[in-house]
DNA sequence: CGTGAAAATGATTGCGCAATCATTTCAGGG
DNA sequence: CCCTGAAATGATTGCGCAATCATTTTCACG
C-alpha cells in the first residue's frame, strides 16, 4: 500500500506451522491452546515453527469453529464522562488479565443506539456482555434475555436486572446528601445538573433528594438542568445564575463533581463565601474535590471497583462457576468536607 | 443458566432466514450487506423473515469468509490518564459512525505487553490498527510492517512512523514552554513529573526544556520524577518539596496539568504566592486549568482531535482512497495565564 | 515381557458466511 | 415476438480453526 511497507505475503496458518514442525494441525492447535496436553518434545518443535513462520493465530476462525469468542463487549453511554471511563478501566484491568478482549460501544445516551450496539455485538459470539445502566428498550432487554448468556448491568443498583447487576443506588445517594444538608441547617436547596432527562441516574439522585425535602417539609424545586454536557465552567456559571435568580438558595447539590468543583473555583474567584453564603455539594469523588478550597463535600462512588467487580462476576459466570450474588450493591461513601 | 432466563435456543442462521423467506442464503446475505443489489420485493420478504426469527448476523463467520473484520484495535498505555481516554473517545466517535467497532488494549506502559496486544489483535483480521506512541519493540514494528495494513501511531509527532502518524512534537512543546518561562524572567526552572522513564513523551518535553535552558546558559537540573502515577495531590506535595529542597527555584514546569493544578490548589491553601514566589506551568489543557486561581499557564494538546484525525486517516486508507498525508503534526497552543 | 489403561497424536468434519461463477429473469430495441 | 445485455438470483466452495472420534504410543504393573 505504501512505499515503505513490504508486500503482504500470505499469512501462515495452522497448517503451515504443522507442516513445518512435521505434526498434524490438530496437535499445533492443542499446543497453542492447551499446552499441557502436548508432549514436551513436540511442543518445543511447534513453538520453534511458530517463531520461524511468525505465525499469529487467526482468532476469527477459532471463534467460529468453537462457536464463541473471548471478546467482551462493554457498552457505555458516554466516554466524555470520567465515570464511565473509570468503570471501563476497571473492567479492562480484570478482563485483560483473564485473557479477554474488550470491545467498546458508545451509545451517547441513546437507547436506540444501545439496541443497535447490543445487536451488533451479539454477532461476535461473545461469552457475555457488560452494559451500563438498567434502563433499556424492551427490545434490548428481550434480546439479551433470549440470548441467555451472562450479562452484567453496571453503574446503578436496581430491581430486576436482566441477569446480574453491580452498582449503587443513586436514589439513596440523593437521600443521603439531602439528609446531610438538612442536618447542617440548609433549607433552600437547589439541584443543578446537565441533561438530567438523559442522565436518569442524576435524575434519581434528584428524586432521592426531593423525597427527603418533602419529608422534612422543606421547599421543593424543579431540578435546574442545562442542555450541554457537564463541565466545570458550566458549574461556575450555574452557581452565579442560582445566586442571581434564586437569592434565597442556601445550598446547591450538583449532579456531579465536575460541576461542583467548577462552582467552588468560581466562588473563590468571585469572592463568594462557601459555605457561608451558599453551600456546595457534589457527587462522584473526583481527586480535585478534596483539594479545592473550601474542599468539596461529595459522595464517593467506587467506579473502578464497580468495573472490577462487574468483570469478575461476568468471568466467574462465563467459566461456569456457580455461587455468585446476582446483585451487588456497592456502597457509596459520604465525604463531608468544608463546602457544607 | 439462571432461573429468569429462557433456555438458549439455537440461534437463527442465514440459512434459516433464507428458508423462511423462500430464497437462497446468498440473496439474504446480499440483502443484508448490499441492500441495493436486491429487488424491493425480496428485500421486504427477507427483512420480514429477519424480524420474525430475530436473526442476528454472525460477524465472526462473516469475517472469516471475507478474510477481514470491521474491528479496529486501539492500543493505549493507560486508561487512568485522561489524555488517552480522550484520544480513544475521538477515535470512537469517527470509527463508530463509519461502522467500525473498537477493540481496546491497555499496555500499562509495558512494551512487552504492547507486543502481545498487537499480536493478539492481528488475529482478529482487522483492517487497520491505531496505536499510541512511536516507541515500540523492534519485534512490534516488524510485525506491523510485515502485516502491511494501515497503522496509525498517535500522540506524538515523530520521524519514521511504521505507516501513518498523527500527533504533536512534545520536544517542541517543552521548548515552547521553556522559552516562555525564560522570557518571563524565570531563571531557576524545575521539571516535575511522574514515572518519566516510562512516560517518554514527558521526557521529551523535559529534553525540549533542557535544550532551551542550555541555550540561554541557565541552570539545568535533572527532572524530578515520582514513582506513582500522576495525580493532583502528588502535584501539591511536589510543590512543597521543591520549595523546601530547592528554595531558589522560581518556576516549576509540571509534566501535566493534573500535577500543575494540584500544585496551584495546594499553593492557594498554603498561602504561597503564585507566580510571585514561584511560577507554575503545566501541559495538556485540562478544563480546570483555566478556572483555578491563579489560572494555569499550560499548553493545550488537541487530544480529541488527534483521535478523530487518526480514525479518519485510517478509515480513508482502509477504504482504499489514496491522497493522504502520512504524517500529521497537529499544533499545540500555548495558553499563557496568571500562574506565570 | 506382555497387558491394559491412560496419554498423546491424528483424520475428519463443520462452524456460518461471502466470493465466485453460473444461471435465470427482465427490459427494451429491432 | 425474438434477441441481447444487464440485473437479479442461485449453487458451490472454502475461509482457518477446534470438536469429535479414531488411532497410536507410552508406561505401570503383574
Amino acid at each position: 500500500m505504501s512505499p515503505t511497507k513490504a508486500p503482504a505475503e500470505r499469512t501462515a496458518t495452522l497448517k503451515d506451522v504443522a507442516e513445518h514442525a512435521g505434526v498434524s494441525p490438530m496437535t499445533v492447535s492443542r499446543a497453542l491452546n492447551k499446552p499441557e496436553t502436548v508432549s514436551d518434545t513436540l511442543r518445543a518443535r511447534i513453538d520453534a515453527a511458530v517463531d520461524a513462520l511468525g505465525y499469529v493465530q487467526n482468532l476469527v476462525a477459532g471463534a467460529l469453529a468453537s462457536a464463541g469468542s473471548n471478546v467482551i463487549p462493554v457498552i457505555v453511554p458516554s466516554l466524555s464522562n470520567t465515570v464511565f471511563v473509570e468503570i471501563v478501566a476497571g473492567i479492562q484491568e480484570v478482563a485483560q488479565a483473564a485473557g479477554y478482549q474488550l470491545m467498546l460501544g458508545n451509545t451517547e445516551y441513546d437507547l436506540e443506539r444501545e439496541y443497535t450496539a447490543v445487536s451488533t455485538f451479539l454477532g461476535w459470539s461473545p461469552p457475555g456482555m457488560i452494559i451500563a445502566g438498567m434502563r433499556h428498550l424492551d427490545r434490548t432487554r428481550n434480546l439479551l434475555k433470549r440470548w441467555g448468556k451472562p450479562v452484567v448491568e453496571t453503574m446503578e443498583f436496581g430491581a430486576q436486572p436482566i441477569d446480574m447487576n453491580v452498582g449503587l443506588s443513586h436514589y439513596k445517594a440523593g437521600e443521603a446528601m439531602a439528609e446531610h444538608l438538612v442536618a447542617r441547617g440548609y433549607r433552600q436547596i437547589v439541584f443543578v445538573g446537565c441533561r438530567i432527562d438523559a442522565d436518569y441516574r442524576a435524575a434519581q439522585r434528584y428524586k432521592g433528594m426531593d423525597r427527603v425535602l418533602a419529608k422534612h417539609g422543606l421547599a421543593r424545586r424543579e431540578a435546574l438542568s442545562y442542555e450541554e454536557p457537564s463541565n466545570p465552567a458550566r458549574g461556575g456559571d450555574a452557581l452565579m445564575e442560582v445566586l442571581r435568580m434564586k437569592p434565597k438558595a442556601d445550598a446547591i447539590f450538583f449532579a456531579n463533581d465536575d460541576l461542583a468543583v467548577g462552582a467552588i473555583l468560581r466562588a473563590q474567584r468571585e469572592g463568594i463565601a462557601v459555605p457561608k453564603r451558599i453551600a456546595i455539594a457534589g457527587f462522584n469523588g473526583l481527586p480535585f474535590a478534596s483539594l479545592v478550597t473550601p474542599s468539596l463535600t461529595t459522595i464517593m462512588s467506587p467506579r473502578h471497583e464497580i468495573g472490577r467487580i462487574a468483570a469478575q462476576q461476568l468471568i466467574e459466570r462465563i467459566s461456569g462457576r456457580t455461587p455468585i450474588k446476582r446483585r451487588v450493591d456497592v456502597s457509596f461513601e459520604m465525604q463531608v468536607r468544608e463546602s457544607t
